[in-house]
DNA sequence: TGCCTAGAAATGTACGCACATTCAAGCTAT
DNA sequence: ATAGCTTGAATGTGCGTACATTTCTAGGCA
């Protein structure tokens, strides 16, 4: 198809226009196998090359695409590399990083119905949610309490995986091809109740964080998050510049055992 | 001057040259008064208004400098806005979002040494160090505790202020000219002593945020802080996305009151 | 002296061309 | 069949032009 139509009286300039309408296609699943070539887009768009240069260096300097020399601009495969970010990547990387080896205890894994979260995840009280709830250790002492609710209907998928070695975010994005593209977490210092703490293999006098978080993809809320992480065993870790904003670090020392 | 030499055939594209040079000179505090117009720098390093406006649209998109139309590009006056960052300023801008009234009890400021905190910040055992605590409000109620280390011989002039009512970064900025540019820190989630608990009227199951923090300045470390901050009055609340990392919003839920 | 307007000057947008550099696919020869 | 080369295609760099839009300034007028 050639000769879409860009407002060329229209009150944004043009590369503007063709960088927006790209982000809507690319939204619509249109380049899932290959992005279009410059060329192309000047045939497409009737526009020069030079607008259409213009439109993809902002679409490289927010991330959409990678682009090089004498190949083809692709898709950036961004949410893999720089990944579910947030508190609980930071978690799991510096236990890695500390050499640990982390596994799960799968402690529930089904469908089941909640109005309360179920509202979180705007959806119909009565929606059918898939629940995981697993105890994370890091080495052989408990880290982390995570329980998270997904809408049934997108991850259904999941139940039958293996979580005591690998991650909900992988699972997620091998079985449903979701990968979350954003989200917001609240950290809390609390006292975990005397349940979590013998869950926990926690001190008598150990605070601890709670993590709540939603996850969304694609325009939907996909999950819903709460986890209790052993205070004594975990410290968020950030740096912070002018230039580069606030950036969590893996540095944060996993006391190696308590 | 005309003629400014950039390798024509060096490695490197014509307009990175010219992006690093104007760096270069920017630094050197060349263009303290007036940064040079599109047309001048053609004329200058003899090369097109296309190589100059790509170099420049770096800069820009570095933040370095500001342009706008009809107007010549003017040197971007440091982040004075989104300055202090971190998990602390949140802190002071969530309870200003909650619309309550903060102050602070200044507890002790005076000079002092202290070897181990001295060490944090590449100082001699020895060295004097301007040490302030303060006892900070919320309303009525405290919310944090909060203890704060600087060198002397940077810091002195902090002595005479009243931090009753202002914060440290701008006593910091008014009195000495210096501006945190960037830092580290650390959150734990903790358990208050009885002393602690007292001071900031915790409940006696309350848990608590501690945040230990290096501040930098001009290359100097400036700053060793620790703060104690109610768990019960106060969640980190972040937001995450491929496009914009990871981001600390001040919408936290400070509860009023407990 | 103060206000307003016209023009100059600067950046923003948009088009065109040419060549350099790199990647990938296809072909050839071993 | 595979290794190596050739060739085409795509992006990167750089130059030129023209006009639009906005800002600032200087001059005129009341």
């Amino acid at each position: 198809m050639s000769g879409r139509g860009l407002e060329r009286a229209g009150g944004q300039p043009l590369w503007k226009q063709l960088q927006h309408d790209l982000v809507r296609r690319l939204r619509a699943g249109e380049f899932a196998d290959a992005f279009p070539g410059e060329l192309v887009l000047v045939e497409d768009y009737q526009v020069s090359r030079h607008t259409v240069r213009q439109a993809l260096s902002q679409l490289r300097a927010d991330g959409v695409i990678v682009a090089e020399r004498g190949r083809q601009p692709r898709v950036a495969t961004a949410p893999e590399i720089r990944q579910p970010m947030g508190a609980l990547y930071s978690l799991f990387s510096s236990v890695e990083a500390s050499g640990l080896t982390q596994h799960s205890t799968v402690r529930a894994l089904d469908i089941r119905a909640d109005g309360v979260i179920a509202s979180r995840l705007d959806l119909e009280g009565s929606s059918p949610l898939v629940y995981l709830e697993r105890l994370r250790f890091a080495g052989d002492e408990p880290l982390a309490l995570d329980r998270v609710w997904l809408p049934a209907t997108l991850a259904e998928g999941l139940l039958e995986a293996d979580f005591s070695h690998t991650s909900l975010y992988h699972e997620l994005a091998e079985r449903t091809g979701l990968r979350l593209d954003h989200g917001r977490e609240d950290i809390r210092a609390v006292t975990p109740t005397a349940a979590e703490r013998a869950l926990l293999h926690c001190p008598a006098d150990a605070a601890a964080f709670s993590i709540n978080r939603v996850g969304h993809a694609q325009g939907r809320k996909v999950e819903w998050r709460h986890t209790l992480v052993r205070g004594d065993r975990f410290a968020l870790s950030a740096e912070f510049s002018a230039h580069q904003g606030y950036r969590l670090t893996p540095a944060t020392t996993t006391n190696p055992l308590g």
